[in-house]
DNA sequence: GTCTATAGAAGGATAGAC
DNA sequence: GTCTATCCTTCTATAGAC
């Protein structure tokens, strides 16, 4: 593969994520990804065949680029809290610079779960859920995580970090209407999240 | 309107909601709306006109029925803590049965901002966003409720209740290989969830 | 490897008969 | 009000020149 292919290709590529991330795959027009391009539609067939193929190749790269930035928080040694606390922060500064990203992935998992299955296949999912088992089983007991409550506090705390992307349309909509500013809300709320997920297992002790 | 028109017209509101969910708009073919009611293409643009045209009355609808539910409760008569509880058990239920609507109404309002915001306006969610303030000042003081905090906290609620439909596939694709069950994990979540919002904010008035 | 031209299919929308 | 037939546009994909 000479130079200029992988100058075209990147151009391609790059062109086609912005666009399939804007408009999803069924919104996606292969003219719009050339235009952005800057080069013929043509191209397009020449280098990835079909639409399909790259649509798959890009989305492959997001899903990786998702997973990766989560799954080596899980293995560091730390306690509980300060998991859940560098968690937090990270994945929602991550997010705070790609706002599209979790409700592309999301989205596009609903409408082709064929194309998309075959990617959680390879990412070792089971590593990084069982990744809370690795804790003291100390800590475990300490803040009353059975295994039935697994799910649930991962869940909990994706959903907390990553909602406010998913619905963040709506939620500037309504801040336009009752005064409060989203980058301002995302930004306080990377410790208000942590503290609210810290809070509620702790007190679980309690209670 | 006829007997027979108001018998076609739903036949066909009710297929194009199905499909537009499924397939949101782009990804939906008028083609698939009239096989589905069992009519003609041309009907479907004898009563609506146009595509754009069916989808926001589809739209409009959906939009209604996912804030219908919400404002009433934030109305009653109860402690924060009853309402949270209501909200959250009143609220899954109806997402258990109808689990694709949020993501739906999510990603369109990504997609199409412009045919989406008019629907915000009508609904007075000021009004709704606000009912918190008409709780008593004891009770916002009690947990340490700011104005600054308001939005963490619904927004926070919406996401626990809400973030498991949208990515539904996503988590029962990991459960599969974790050994989990989705239906089963929803209805433990109901009280999870309200549990965990309470213990957060009534741990906040300790710390 | 990149372009122009165009095939071939599909989709939204309309005209007109009944 | 409902159907058939069809127009017109758009889209993916390919053929072929350079």
């Amino acid at each position: 593969m000479t130079e200029k292919d992988k100058q075209t290709e990147e151009k391609i590529f790059e062109a086609a994520t912005a666009v399939f991330i804007e408009k999803g795959m069924a919104g996606t027009r292969m003219q719009e990804i050339a235009d952005r391009a800057g080069i013929n539609k043509s191209l397009l067939h020449y280098y990835f065949r079909t639409k399909e193929r790259l649509f798959t190749a890009v989305y492959e790269v997001i899903v990786r680029q998702l997973f990766q930035k989560i799954a080596p928080m899980f293995e560091k040694k730390l306690t509980l809290e300060n998991k859940i606390r560098l968690f937090v922060s990270e994945h929602m500064s991550f997010l705070q610079q790609n706002p599209r990203l979790v409700p592309f992935f999301l989205n596009e998992i609903n409408r082709n779960p064929k194309i998309v299955k075959s990617f959680i296949e390879k990412l070792e999912i089971d590593k990084f859920w069982d990744s809370l088992n690795l804790l003291h089983k100390e800590e475990l007991v300490r803040y009353s995580i059975t295994r039935e409550n697994i799910p649930q506090l991962i869940t909990s705390i994706f959903a907390l970090s990553g909602f406010p992307f998913m619905a963040k349309e709506l939620i500037v909509c309504v801040f336009e209407k009752t005064g409060y500013d989203f980058d301002n809300y995302i930004e306080q709320r990377k410790e208000y999240v942590a503290d609210f997920v810290i809070n509620a297992i702790k007190n679980n002790t309690i209670g």
